[in-house]
DNA sequence: AGCCAGGCTCTCG
DNA sequence: CGAGAGCATGGC
């Protein structure tokens, strides 16, 4: 099966999807030169596909190869998940209008052009990667979700590579405690991450639950999980449910950020972080990925990407 | 050795 | 409530 997606609005794909080898690489989420491969899993099965792009940022157009796949409703599932891995529903032609007066934005905006936030495509990946970056470098946290990954989920053959489906929720629900330990995931992580598990399989933490959910109450029931805090659920709306009046104001390179703009050599507060951001209504989503991009293209060593 | 890394929970004033 | 301590794990 072949798909051909039209984005509404500029695509720089690659810088978009380089994310996921930043920190280092994913076994979920292969990203290769010109290509990424990714498995699509359904009630019953499971569709590894490809993704491949064109190279104009203004006038992209992405393919999506499924070998073997077939049906509307495969097609349709392929689609949205494709959508929600380049961040398709962002409007970023209304962002770059929105950003033109800014003094900070509007120079970021010109050079990342066609930089959209990947979304994560379900509750339970979202919630697995958040705990697992936690309070530790994120190259580690990487390779966390990458040991799981491989041990717990479906390995697939793809383009002559192997990509795994994510875990479900079922096998982290009961995944032992120590097998996870043996992955280096605190004794805390592994509690969060069954108890994270065990939500989405309830269907409190469903995804299709929660994106019917207001922000605060998408808030209320994260929160609500122990393991899961506030700037878990921030990025939960930022990165999954791709809300954009969201600012993880907690997170460190978020305050990094907002203090290298906006501190005046002072240290913003939580509340004047999310105070500053309002003012950019519903693109604080967007503007924030920006904000985090460029601190990275500044910083010596950063190879750009989100 | 010691501090840092895109937190969370629990406890006290 | 809100600040603060304790907690955990690996990398440099």
């Amino acid at each position: 099966m072949r798909i051909v997606v039209t984005p509404e609005g500029p695509l720089d794909a690659a810088a978009t999807l380089a994310r996921y080898r930043l920190w280092g690489e994913d076994p979920a989420n292969r990203l290769r030169d010109g290509s990424f491969l990714r498995v699509l899993r359904l009630p019953d099965r499971l569709v590894p596909y490809e993704l491949r792009w064109t190279e104009a940022v203004d006038d992209p157009q992405v393919t999506i190869h499924a070998p073997g796949a077939r049906g509307h409703a495969v097609a349709g599932a392929l689609r949205a998940e494709t959508r929600a891995l380049l961040g398709l529903d962002f409007d970023l032609a209304g962002f770059y209008r929105f950003s033109k007066g800014d003094r900070v934005l509007a120079p970021l905006a010109e050079r990342l052009p066609g930089l959209r936030p990947t979304l994560a495509p379900t509750a339970l990946e979202m919630l697995v990667g958040a705990i697992a970056a936690q309070q530790v470098n994120l190259t580690f946290a990487v390779a966390l979700r990458a040991r799981l990954v491989r041990a717990l989920g479906p390995p697939c053959a793809l383009a002559g590579e192997t990509v795994h489906a994510f875990p479900d929720a079922a096998s982290l629900a009961t995944a032992a405690p120590a097998e996870l330990r043996a992955m280096q995931f605190s004794a805390q992580k592994a509690a969060s991450i069954r108890a994270a598990a065990a939500a989405v399989a309830d269907g409190v933490l469903a995804t299709g639950a929660l994106a019917a959910c207001d922000d605060a109450a998408v808030i209320a029931r994260i929160t609500a999980v122990r393991g899961l805090g506030r700037w878990s659920a921030d990025w939960f709306l930022a990165r999954c449910l791709g809300r954009g009046a969201v600012c993880p104001a907690g997170d460190l390179a978020v305050r990094k950020a907002f203090d290298h703009h906006y501190g005046r050599g002072r240290s913003l507060g939580e509340d004047a972080i999310r105070k500053r951001a309002a003012r950019w209504g519903p693109y604080q989503n967007l503007a924030i990925h920006y904000l985090l991009a460029g601190m990275r293209l500044a910083v010596p060593g950063a190879g750009g990407g989100t």
